[in-house]
DNA sequence: TAAAATTAGTAAAACGATTAACTAAATGTG
DNA sequence: CACATTTAGTTAATCGTTTTACTAATTTTA
């Protein structure tokens, strides 16, 4: 399709202007006569002309736009990230290049490559498990990338804004375990990402507190949908029905997993107890309604357009920021 | 930041061939010698080479780029028509400029025509309500945009998809009026647009089978969150204690209006039933299980980025197409 | 009033690809 | 062998802006 538009040379034929005043009188970029100026505000609003970005970001090699790759999609806490992220954007006249790997590694390699030859200013990722080496890349020549809410470890240089992973874990573990429960299920859906490695740490670690081994079989991957949360109860209840509390790491499993335990007629919390990752907003008309431990979706979103935004400015910013996480005391953990 | 990065030029120059060989192996346009094109792409593949398309666009005139315009965002019936379209697009080696509008009609505009200059190959929006005329200028110049979801009924030559949702009013309606209701609260957040008109429309058919007159003052407005359809139903009641059921236009109300319920001691579905819409994943755990109404965001977002491509790829596509709604009965509604 | 400084605008060279039109060498044909 | 055709690659124009370096006219200054 050839769009073929109003070009700026049109407009400057039309108001007897070369096409640097045009320019300059939209840039704002040299002192233009107030008649000149109008005159050409005036066939510009006409043909409702509006300059080719292409050849803008060409000239410019800028181009406005960051580009931000999520890993999955549909789960509350990643939506409202996206949001506040694109709300960010918007106020700052950024634009927003959306893509979501799917947890596919390769495709975001290719997504990366993609963006960066669109001319994105930067980049806001939230990475995939597996290797992320070839950021560097990127880094060495100081191409804009900040790390949304997962984190590579052996990645230093790269600016990131994530939750406090090892508290909130603990802090739920903490508090089943003062509930009085020993036996807990970790229901988790992503494998080998810094959100999980790092909730678990923290549940080992609450664990150790209280003398209690670990046991490896308690920590349950299932797929990140209602599903997965009802299929990892099954599977841990079969493994070992003494289980009496589960954590459940996101809000669709969290569904799936009350879903379950209500299907096999036990009591929440006096059967088992349970705690949720993210506020999602049926959690509290549930029954019972579900306590849940969270991070804060807008802020971290935002906090990492910020980086962005100091990193494209500034090619030596650097920043790690761990934002901590918060518990809305329900009753599902038996409070 | 200036991002002196490598071009096809320095490319050719390393490989002793023109750019335009370059261009060529990089794009298959052109036969190419074995030898010489293994050459090339040892070149471009050290230099991990990627090109301009800030250049390529403005060359070839289209960006491979196409952007979404929404007007609202975190309900999963908006979120997962996102997605769904982010994955057609993806599929058919597009990228999406996403952006919310937030109901502002100005913003909106401005958006579109941002995203023209931006050389986009066209639009999908879901438009706020009011006056979308502005919309002309592109079409008369035949520049590709399709309307998801909602509509505007004085623009007729735009294509578009939307669910049926006249039927999916009067479907409702009529299922609630069957189990004896009189007095159906219908609970909505944005006036004036397609969406909800056409529904109302349906739900003043089905009374109109039934001899039952259509009152106003059931039929009210709430900010689309939690908190406003509890707000709502606490209207509604406050009107008319007779009302004994609610039909409620997006899930976060839902929510809301059942909290509120709960909250006033009253039995659903005993003394109020409850039809909602959207199929949101809690649904079914929540006591007693949602009856919702539903369209299929998936369906309906990947049908908007085909008819987009068909428009892109034919200036005079057109074409209108409708879903039906369909039902998950549970037990809010007194099934 | 002559020189200097300011103002208002322009010409033309980028930016980095694509692609139509061309050339030169190699191959095929009668 | 002479001519046509195919193959492999190049040259240079082009897309639509921005921006540097320039000019010419006007105003200020000494």
């Amino acid at each position: 399709m050839k769009k073929e538009g109003i070009t700026m040379k049109d407009i400057a034929r039309e108001a007897n202007v070369s096409a640097a005043t045009v320019s300059h009188v939209i840039n704002n970029t040299k002192h233009i006569s107030e008649v000149t100026r109008n005159k050409v505000l005036e066939v510009i609003k006409r043909h409702h002309y509006v300059p080719n970005s292409a050849a803008k970001n060409l000239r410019q090699q800028s181009s406005k736009t960051a580009g931000l790759v999520v890993s999955s999609f549909p789960d509350s806490f990643v939506t409202e990230m996206i949001f506040a992220i694109e709300e960010r954007a918007k106020e700052m006249g950024y634009n927003l290049l959306l893509v979501n790997t799917n947890e596919d590694r390769e495709y975001e390699e290719k997504t990366i490559n993609l963006l960066h030859s669109k001319q994105v200013d930067g980049i806001i990722l939230s990475p995939t498990s597996g290797d992320i080496q070839y950021l560097q890349n990127y880094t060495k020549d100081n191409f804009p990338i900040v790390m949304l809410n997962r984190y590579e470890s052996t990645i230093k240089n790269i600016p990131r804004v994530t939750g406090d992973n090892f508290q909130l874990g603990y802090d739920a573990t903490m508090h089943l375990l003062q509930h009085g429960h020993q036996k807990i299920g970790f229901i988790y859906s992503y494998p080998n990402v810094s959100t999980t490695d790092d909730r678990l740490k923290g549940y080992q670690e609450a664990l150790r507190q209280y003398n209690i081994p670990y046991q490896e079989e308690f920590f349950v991957q299932g797929y990140a949908k209602v599903k997965g949360g009802s299929d990892a109860v099954q599977d841990l209840l079969t493994k070992d029905n003494q289980i009496s509390a589960f954590f459940v790491q996101n809000d669709l499993m969290t569904i799936g997993a009350i879903s379950k335990i209500k299907e096999l007629k036990l009591k929440i919390p006096d059967d088992i107890a349970l705690i949720g990752f993210g506020d999602f907003s049926s959690s509290h008309i549930i029954d019972p309604p579900i306590t849940n431990i969270l991070l804060p979706p807008e802020t971290i979103g935002k906090t990492a357009f910020d980086m962005l935004l100091n990193k494209i400015n500034n090619p030596n910013y650097m920043k790690h920021i761990e934002l901590p996480p918060s518990m809305i005391v329900r009753k599902s953990c038996g409070c």
